[in-house]
Parts: C-alpha cells; structure tokens; sequence
DNA sequence: ATCCGCATGTAAGTGGTTACATGATTCG
DNA sequence: CGAATCATGTAACCACTTACATGCGGAT
C-alpha cells in the first residue's frame, strides 16, 4: 500500500521505469523506506492493472526498451487520497531492544559489547544521514525543504539514539 | 526469528502457554515488538519441532487444556548465541515520513493538518509509555533497569519526534 | 572476449495480519 | 441465559527478501 503510494508520488514528479524508480529508492528515500526491484515491478503492474499508470515501451536510450509508467489522473487522486487519509499506523519492531530486554541473560561484559556495537551502527548511520544531506545542499523551495525534513527526523533520532546508549552503558556495566 | 528468539527469553523465565505468551506480548514488550496469537501459536509450533521447547498438557486451572511450553538446553544455547551474534539490520520503514516526502502536493493547511495529527499520535503515545512506566515502578535489579531502558528509549525517540515536529510546523507553514 | 551498467522480470520462501472456528468455565 | 475470559488453533492473504534468469550495448 505504502510502496504504491511513493510511486505514484515519484511518479507525479515525472514518467519513470521500474529501473529509474529502483534506483530512486535506494538514493533519495532509503533512509525512510527501503524497498527492491522485486517490490517495484509487482507494485507497477498493480499500479496498470488498477488504471493509476499508463505503460508506454520507449527504446532505452543505450540498452534495452524501457517501459515507462505515466501517472493517470486516477492516480493523482489516489495519490492526494493517500495523503489526507487516515494515517496508518506501523507496529514497533526493534531486534536491539529485543536484545536489551533479555540483556540480562549475558554477562556486563558480553552486554556492554552488544551496546558498543549498536553504538557503532547508529554513528556510522548518522555520518550516512550527514553525507547524503550535504549531498543535497541548502533546500530553496518548499518541496525540498520537506524532502529535507525527513533526513532532520532520522538526524534528530539518531542522536536521541545516542544519548540514551549513553544512559544504556551506564545500566549495563 | 527474532520473535522465536524473544519467546525462548521468555520461555527461559519459566515455562508457559501459547496463550500465555501473547498476553505476555501484550502488556511487557508491546512498545517494541508487537505479535498476535497466529503468529506466536506457529513460532511455537517451529520451536517445539526445532527441539528448542518441550510441550507437556496440562489442566488449565479455570478453563480448557493448557499446552505448557518450556525450554529445552538446546533452546538456551540458541537464546544466547542470539544474544551474543551479528545484529540483524531492519529496513527503515516510516509510512508518516513517505507522506512528509510528498507533502508538497498538499496545500499549506493540509499539511499542518497532517503534522498536527501526527502530534496528537505521538503525544498519546508518549502517555501511554508513560503509564507503563509508573506501572512498573522503580526497577530494583539488572534485568528490571534493563527492562526499563527498553521504555527510555521509546521515551527519548517520542520526545525527539516532538522536537523535530515543531521545526517542520515552521516548514509546512 | 569479458565485464559492467542498463533493463527486464520470475520463483520460492519467510514473516505478519485478518478472519474464521471451536469449546469450556465463570460471573452477573 | 448471555457475555466475558480462558484456551486452542487454521486458512487465506499480503508484504518483503533472496535468489534465479535473461539479454543488450559500450568500454577495456
């Protein structure tokens, strides 16, 4: 459901293929939403089957025929539906603190390995954050200054992240 | 398999009830992991197969045959080899941040309608980790503070939210 | 020739949700 | 007598992941 929104909504912006959305994923929502080439054909050939999309074949400009996907006035609406709906709500899911929870099966030892290592992982994510948010430079207008919005939210958790590992380091020694 | 990993943590505390686990679910590790009873009744089903837990009948107390799930050596060796082993990565997945992304689409007020609505969930949520919280009472021993860290943690992401939902009230305007 | 990037998809498996289905006991 | 709680599960479906499979065109 969520998938075939964000197409329709990168779709809005202009007609895609499945290869140009696949890699719009990974660069400019990954941070957010992950999502395959798998996920993006199957929810294409929904996004046609519903008429939300018109599916043209261009010849690829080196390579093969591309199949291009055109939002369809339906599916702007769709698309504006989406965001004004309902919110849906997601369920928690954490492996780490499925770890934590259960921590106390380890020694203070082994537990402050497993906080050191988490440490890590959310540093190196922060620097990822930083690095693709200087890639996107100083936003101008109101489109990119939400798209920009949604990097500050993974910054801001991020350090919140980090303070309470902090806090965490000090429980498990 | 990490919600087989998480039964056998609860498993290891003493033997019990598909039913008993969900209630489990429920009200102690709801904030970060939610599961339903289809999905622990078939987890249990692969652990019992597995050889991680042994299943004996026995009379409920009040009601219907309970099926008595308890751990097996084999079950804590797989417990701690998680505990101790490789995190698992999670793909990010924030259904509210994709409508951030695309909220260009909508109309100023539109928007601050939406983050507003998003403030309303956040600030109900931040309550009701809050009443978990008293509910447990100071914890006493290692595995209570770490139990607890586990509530800080969601405490510490619902306050940055907050925080970061008042810098994007001033973008949506 | 071979590898890399472009471009398309399918298949099998895992994990999670929702709805269905049954039946006992206890309390009002 | 009916509703709630205890207690068990199954079936169908949806979303996501991983691996497989194919083939063109351009650069080394």
């Amino acid at each position: 459901m969520v998938l075939q929104r964000l197409i329709l909504g990168f779709l809005a912006l202009k007609p895609m293929s499945g290869y140009d959305l696949t890699r719009r994923f990974a660069n400019s929502v990954n941070h957010f939403w992950s999502a395959d080439k798998a996920q993006i054909y199957r929810a294409l050939a929904v996004l046609a089957a519903e008429g939300w999309v018109d599916v043209t074949t261009v010849p690829g400009a080196h390579g093969p025929m591309r199949h291009e996907h055109r939002i369809t006035p339906a599916g702007r609406r769709v698309l504006r539906e989406w965001l004004t709906g309902e919110p849906e709500r997601q369920a928690a899911r954490s492996p780490f603190l499925a770890r934590v929870y259960f921590a106390a099966e380890l020694s203070p030892a082994e537990a402050g390995a497993l906080v050191a290592s988490r440490r890590e992982e959310v540093c190196a994510h922060l620097a990822t954050l930083t690095a693709i948010a200087d890639g996107w430079g100083t936003p101008d207008d109101r489109a990119s200054r939400l798209r920009r919005a949604t990097l500050d939210n993974g910054l801001r958790h991020a350090r919140a992240e980090l303070e309470w590992l902090d806090d965490l380091a000090r429980v498990v020694a």
